[in-house]
DNA sequence: TTTTGTTGATTGACTAGTCAATAAAAAAAC
DNA sequence: GTTTTTTTATTGACTAGTCAATCAACAAAA
């Protein structure tokens, strides 16, 4: 009973259940059979709209990595000040959409694909450059020229963060997780701008109901 | 030209060929003949020797981990204060027998493989308490009840170094990443331990020539 | 009747694991 | 000290299974 439009629906379907069916095998061996029945079609249509395997992963990874650029985006138009703008970016990493057990377990995942496929590494390199130069535009006036170093820590952290997570049974706990990136911030903060320490001391303080 | 007494020789062929592969390959999807080839023997014959692809796998990654621990021992020996142990346990993971391109990438493949096979989270379960324990023990004299936080800080950040390595084309190098995590700890510890900043200032400054 | 949606069946490539066969060393038997 | 047997080392060829990708065919909408 084929009805038009079906596209954009069918492609959305496909790159869900990519990433869900990646995140619950804990890895990239997934036939795209085991994706098409999760979303609810024939391998045969998975390949009639993206072409082949390689184009779906890809799809499914743009997907999360432009879910956390809304997330980022999102929170950083709610903050004000350099500390609250460096909480924001902190914090999208941990948001309820992105750092769930299924999508955590699939960036793992697409981390690891960022090694063999060049365009994985392409997207990748991407955020981190975002990342990056947002981390270090917020940090560099409270700590001058420390920002780069601090900025490498923390993005190290959120990344470690992330792979520890991976390997829990538990599900992910983003407030406790946040928590610890922000804490060492915070002493970053603390050291190298010492001149405003009331401003800084206030990065966790502050209650966080985001959903 | 059968010589006795061969097993050995070629087990350990086969284990370093496995490490290598998987980090040249940059994923666990290497043949058990690419490995054999390049250990330079049949396939067969690494099916004779380790039964199946995943004794093969595991007995790369115990390889990989004891290797580790070997460093860790090795490091803690000579080291007599509390700083110098911690930053012995930090050195140790980026030891260059353990910080190396291929081997990075093999450690981010296990840890993949960690999230699917029981055997293999075991083994990394094992080494993270003894990481763990190991910090928090210097830690606690040092700062007391945040042992175990700032533990936590550092451990998930030594992961996150490894992470982006793998990422990286360039050659590791050990003493930018050792600086990386020492230097979060050190802030950690002028910190929390206020009262001895002589002894933690000195954690970074000294010149190290490992190998 | 052309375009869009859809699938079952098939193909072609690849691979883990097995097995029978061979060859040399070591051990046992004579 | 020689022959026989057993153990260890080794591989080419084969099996059985999997899976990405293709295709022919059919159904409904435009």
């Amino acid at each position: 009973m084929p009805k038009v439009g079906m596209e954009p629906v069918r492609r959305k379907a496909l790159v869900e259940a990519t990433i869900h069916e990646i995140g619950r095998a804990g890895t990239l061996d997934v036939t795209v059979s085991q994706i098409a029945k999760r979303a609810g079609m024939s391998s045969a249509l998975a390949h009639h709209y993206f072409g082949g395997k390689t184009q779906i992963f890809m799809a499914a990874m743009r997907h999360i990595l432009s879910q956390y650029g809304l997330e980022v985006r999102r929170r950083l138009k709610k903050a004000k000040t350099h500390e609250e703008r460096l909480r924001a970016l902190v914090d999208a990493n941990f948001a309820p959409s992105n750092f769930r057990e299924e999508v955590v377990s699939a960036w793992m995942n697409f981390y690891v694909l960022a090694q063999n496929v060049e365009e994985a590494r392409r997207l990748l390199t991407v955020y981190y450059h975002r990342l990056h130069s947002n981390l270090v535009h917020d940090l560099r006036p409270l700590v001058g020229d420390e920002a780069v170093i601090i900025a490498r820590r923390i993005e190290a952290l959120i990344d470690g963060v992330y792979l520890r997570q991976s390997l829990r049974n538990e599900p992910a706990n983003p407030a406790t997780a946040s928590e610890l990136v922000l804490g060492t911030l915070e002493n970053e903060l603390a050291r190298c701008g010492a001149q405003r320490p009331a401003a800084t001391l206030s990065l966790i303080a502050q209650k966080e109901r985001s959903e």
